[in-house]
DNA sequence: TAGTGGTCTAGACCACGGA
DNA sequence: CCGTGGTCTAGACCACTAG
């Protein structure tokens, strides 16, 4: 690997190139998926990735820019670069938008309401990469701000994934859930996208949020993925945006 | 320029350290906000920067990774560099999240309702960083998709920056408003922060959207800033999510 | 074919954090 | 003090676009 002689040189065709870095940073999301190394630890030191892969530094560099530009692993300079966890407040506040009118935004207190077994409709199978009927994990759980409970979540898991998810597990487990999802279940969540709309809200959610009926909430629906861009959670979020609202950034 | 020897070496103190690349970027930032370059136009070669600034080109480099980050700038592999453009449909839709639930995304038709001289109240010229009472331009359109009324947008412009702003001249230019501002009067929006809600729909608003008085809509707070992050726009949407949704993702 | 951005390398030095 | 990531340079070559 010398002399700018690329690896993508070998390929057949021309469909598929890729620069040497993409494909270093391919290597490492494998190694991050195969759980070589788990989030918070410390991966390998540049000069050191770059002995194993047989590059440059430089080379190296830029693969880990872009997983560091994709938030799944954070550099530390004079420490190191290091797997992101959903235990730091950056991570974590990226996934959960709602931001109060007044005051700090503050972790919120969660109530699981249940954790059921039930099977994949057309509808979650398609979202999931299922097919219809495969198992699924059901939980629904309140989170709520300053005592008052602000959001309903519907969260979907297939059940492949997730086998001895249980309430008492989710009880046990303080904390942001996708830090016990990565903890437990070895399932990182890397991105999300995100379905937003305004929605009378249906009297089941009402009672649990308090509210009168027919009252306006926002329903989110999230679809989340980890590192090869696979689907892993379905989630419905109904959110009562009287005193909190959902924060976004355009750039 | 020569040998690692960087013009932050000397700054008094240490409170301020920043790159060389940095300091490159911010220079161009000021010449785009000059306006020596105008959207569309395509910005010197790397070599040529290089030259006028006496940095290597990797150091150009990287200044411009960061503003092609920001999408303040493309790159065109083979074409050169350019900035960026409210026309192109990559930015227009960072900005324009309605997606519908079935079907292509396609621009949506504008009506601009009104065109109005007034003076900033305080929670507005806050937002603006302007003082109570600066003039404003207040603008309120409905954008449409095929034919149905979808969204309102009660637009708030300094009027120091947007002095000849006219019903006329929103009508004669087709395209997103963004464009018109970018064209006539030398204000590039480059990012946004927007605050989302369900809220029940009001009288006006419901008439203008045809809907039942009542209904939930998302209604959406922006406010828009240009090069050297300064706000110069605020705008308040109320979108009908019945048929379409607020696309985000979370990354 | 010339000119642009894109990749890759090699090496020197800087800034930071912890032992 | 050492090891980490961060910056900067210089130079060679690749990929793409347009004339």
């Amino acid at each position: 690997m010398t002399k700018g002689k690329s690896k993508a040189g070998v390929q057949l065709g021309a469909a598929a190139y890729s620069p040497l870095y993409r494909q270093i940073r391919d290597l490492l999301l494998q190694a991050l998926d195969a759980g070589e190394w788990r989030p918070g630890d410390m991966i390998p030191s540049e000069v050191e990735l770059a002995a194993r892969y047989s590059v440059s530094q430089g080379t190296v560099r830029k693969a880990i820019d872009e997983l560091a530009a994709e938030h799944i692993v954070i550099r530390r300079q004079g420490r190191g670069t290091f797997v992101a966890t959903h235990q730091e407040d950056h991570i974590r506040f990226r996934f959960l938008r709602l931001t109060p009118d007044d005051g700090e935004r503050v972790a919120p207190t969660s109530q699981i309401l249940f954790c059921r077994r039930v099977r994949a409709t057309a509808e979650i199978a398609n979202a999931l990469q299922l097919t219809t009927g495969a198992p699924l994990v059901f939980i629904r759980r309140v989170l709520s701000f300053e005592q008052k409970p602000t959001l309903v979540d519907d969260i979907y898991l297939p059940g492949a994934l997730f086998k001895d998810m249980s309430i008492k597990l989710l009880k046990d487990k303080p904390g942001p859930l996708y830090w016990l999802f990565e903890d437990h279940f070895e399932v990182s969540m890397v991105r999300a996208e995100e379905k937003l709309r305004a929605q009378r809200v249906d009297a089941e959610i009402a009672t649990l949020l308090e509210l009168e009926p027919d009252q306006p909430v926002l329903k989110v629906e999230r679809t989340s993925y980890t590192y090869g861009d696979r689907a892993v959670e379905l989630r419905i979020g109904y959110y009562n945006t009287e005193r909190y609202y959902y924060h976004n950034s355009l750039i």
